[in-house]
RNA sequence: GGAGGGAUGGCAGAGCGGACGAAUGCGACGGUCUUGAAAACCGUUGGGCCUCCGGGUCCCGUGGGUUCGAAUCCCACUCCCUCCGCCA
């Protein structure tokens, strides 16, 4: 949610909204209902405080002069309903408005859209492409089964076989024993949510045509474990020296992929479920800026610790989800497309999601969140696969899997 | 799925239409006393929002309702606990 008074008051903010992509006469149309809020708040509350003390009287009056007062009390009763109706009207079209303005975007992040990124550093080198594909690599190795998938629940829905599915486990541990090192709460959380944590976690109204909703529970599945950890302090009041609170969720992830038909279609980089391990950061509002740097820093030892080479982004205005005021995204060099693709992405949303989270740090205002990719396990193997391809056809296990796996090759099929 | 019970301040727990933002105890903080500590005693001790900075307003699980007035009465919902059934 968007820090109305600042709106108001800092030019520089407003601004970082429009390069966001927000309307300015949006803009000026909420400020406008606010101020109008306000002073119909102020109104209400005047008229509120004649009505609480005319109905303390009455408890003091004697008997015989009650009746004319509480006549006098319900007059003063039916103007404060009047001014309720309007105020709750006005409070509804503010919240309304307001929750479609995006985060704005932080002075070092970019101006325009998806080509605009910024290129911040880039390791490894960019190899040619193997003889095959991830999918149909995989398909060859018998890793994944993309036919039987659709036909058990549809397009970009996939099964995963044989020493890929072991692969996938030892991808988590391995991420999830990376983040634990550094200071992260392992978390499994729940993945079915209800429609005010999709809100107040900054997914609702914006991203609702890429939840699968459970019409008949009111429950979402979601597309990450950010959710449910964006919920764990919920209308909670940290003490500062707590902090940095940081929690590793290891989850499904389901998404819709609403308008991205035709896109992604080959293999398993884009699918409806997949699992992950997300990080999330409870921070001082101080320190977001530094923790930003540090959840890049974890990605990059753990994508650089498969032997993918990747690319550092910082992304540009357009391109940030509403919530974010900056995010970097790792690209990993996806060979067979001869081109870096996303591999995971990091964000600082700074106050946007605390502020309706109702996450408050003791004395110092709203806690800042940030969240970031551990390992998004399918796509991730998509690179595996790939790089991991040999000339015999045999397929080797990065090092780092392999106290998981059990093996450190897989003989061609 | 069925039957009961419950939800009040950091915690425990009273209040069940009128000076209740809320007794009391514990905890925490400050002070007195003490070489220091404990004990004892005294005092302080939730938060949101608005503000013409005087103050005002809202919060007793959540949302409605009754009333001049609701923690207290009514309705709905949520969550927790106990028992029965079912189940990984």
């Amino acid at each position: 949610m968007i820090d109305l008074r600042r709106l108001a008051d800092d030019e520089a903010y407003r601004a970082g909204a429009v390069r966001k992509g927000a309307n300015a006469d949006a803009v000026g149309q909420l400020l406008d209902l606010e101020s109008r809020r306000r002073s119909s708040q102020s109104t209400t509350e005047e008229l509120r405080a004649r009505q609480n003390a005319a109905s303390k009287e009455i408890g003091r009056a004697a008997p015989e002069d009650r009746p004319a007062r509480i006549e006098e009390a319900g007059r003063l009763k039916d103007e404060l309903a009047t001014a309720e109706d309007e105020l709750r009207t006005l409070a509804d079209e503010v919240r309304e408005l307001a929750l479609t303005i995006p985060n704005p975007a932080h002075e070092s992040v970019p101006d325009g859209g998806e080509d605009d990124a910024i290129m911040v550093h880039e390791v490894g080198e960019q190899t040619e492409a193997p003889p095959r594909d991830h999918a149909e690599y995989a398909e060859a190795m018998g890793f994944i089964d993309l036919a039987r998938g659709a036909r058990t629940s549809g397009s970009r829905f996939a099964y995963l076989l044989r020493e890929a599915a072991l692969v996938e486990l030892a991808l988590v541990q391995y991420a999830m024993r990376t983040v634990v090192e550094a200071g992260f709460v392992p978390v499994v959380p729940p993945t079915l949510v209800t429609e005010d944590m999709m809100v107040d976690a900054g997914f609702f109204p914006t991203d609702r045509n890429q939840v699968y909703e459970l019409e008949r529970d009111a429950l979402h599945l979601v597309g990450t474990a950010e959710v449910p950890l964006a919920g764990i302090h919920r209308q909670e009041r940290l003490a500062a020296d707590e902090l940095p609170l940081r929690y590793a969720g290891f989850s499904s992830c389901f998404r819709r992929e609403a308008g991205t038909y035709g896109k992604d279609t080959r293999g398993i980089f884009r699918v409806h479920q997949f699992d992950k391990v997300e990080m999330f950061s409870y921070v001082a509002p101080d320190d977001s800026w530094d923790e930003l740097e540090r959840l890049r820093e974890l990605q990059e030892t753990i994508i650089g610790g498969l032997g993918l080479p990747y690319r550092v982004v910082n992304i540009a205005a357009g391109d940030l989800g509403a919530a974010a005021a900056k995010k970097y995204d790792l690209e990993a060099w996806l060979p067979s497309e001869g081109r870096y693709r996303e591999i995971t992405s990091c964000s600082n949303y700074l106050d946007f999601s605390a502020r309706r989270l109702d996450c408050r740090v003791a004395g110092a205002g709203f806690a800042h969140t940030l969240n970031g990719t551990a390992c998004a396990i399918s796509r991730t193997l998509v690179f595996l696969f790939e790089h991991g391809q040999q000339a015999d056809g045999s397929w080797v296990v990065p090092e780092v899997l392999r106290p998981w796996t059990g093996f450190d090759v897989v003989e061609p099929r």
